[in-house]
DNA sequence: TACTTATACTTACCCAAAGTAAGTACATAC
DNA sequence: GTATGTACTTACTTTGGGTAAGTATAAGTA
């Protein structure tokens, strides 16, 4: 009953039962595009190729805390979705480029506005936990 | 060696290592805020509760999948980060009242905009896709 | 010559996070 | 007295992310 939409018979697809993308709706394939950009790697990502085309092992160092795995993996769906260009040099080692496509770096743009929000706020982010934490944990230190 | 920070002596805590966030470090707190508002739910979360005060049963069936486990997790999750404000009426059966905070407004601003650019941007990523599928599994159909 | 380094990955393995299902306490409606 | 609704938590299973190691090749070093 919570997957009402399953219900229905599916016979047009999902791209046109969602020109517009509704992320409230499960079955919609935005909730997926979103998870790409969202995700712990992506954003990072994302960031860090608004400075410009980086090679693989470049993102690598940037992104402090990122496996390889991790990283050519997201790089991957963002590169699926269009996002991201790659460029592939056959040459010895191999040298790879990453840089963003119009349409990343309009998502790049938003990413960025709330990376950057959380940048700055992060103080009274920080202030506002230990208020939470002190009002939940001693529920009444004198109230009237 | 990939976690020079950690090597380096921790005399001073995190908040003050990081006044002003830095998503590029791996041992920043902001790197947890970013998961929490970015996390599959806490975006759909916070959009939802833009439109105002909702109870927990009313988030679950606006946002279409969400179990209640996760939607419990991540509302104490950005009520703990101070984005939401948590109203508990003890009356029975129980009801409760999640709304955003001054600082929930915010980062939910910025969460809508990315939120709102990939719902209309759905189709032209949709179509990115099929291109690159194209590319990559056909490498020369009939190239010059 | 042999060893090391560097590149951009992939693969196997493991564990923590996410999802599923059921339980809880109480009151109102049927 | 059986069912329903509320806001959760808990136990269990599955999946995804993280870690480490492997791969092919060439230039650099001993």
């Amino acid at each position: 009953m919570m997957t009402s939409d399953r219900d229905l018979p599916q016979a047009i697809g999902l791209s046109e039962r969602f020109e517009k993308g509704d992320l409230f709706a499960a079955p919609c394939p935005s909730r997926e595009v979103l998870a790409h950009v969202s995700s712990r790697w992506g954003v990072l990502i994302l960031i860090a190729l608004r400075g410009g085309t980086h090679r693989f092992s470049e993102l690598r160092r940037r992104i402090s805390g990122v496996s390889e795995k991790m990283l050519s993996q997201t790089l991957q769906a963002l590169t699926h979705d269009g996002f991201i260009l790659r460029v592939s040099h056959p040459v010895v080692p191999p040298f790879v480029e990453y840089s963003l496509t119009p349409l990343g770096e309009e998502v790049a743009e938003k990413v960025a506005d709330l990376a950057d929000w959380i940048e700055l706020n992060l103080m009274q982010v920080l202030k506002a936990r230990a208020a939470v934490e002190e009002e939940t944990e001693k529920p009444k230190p004198k109230s009237k």
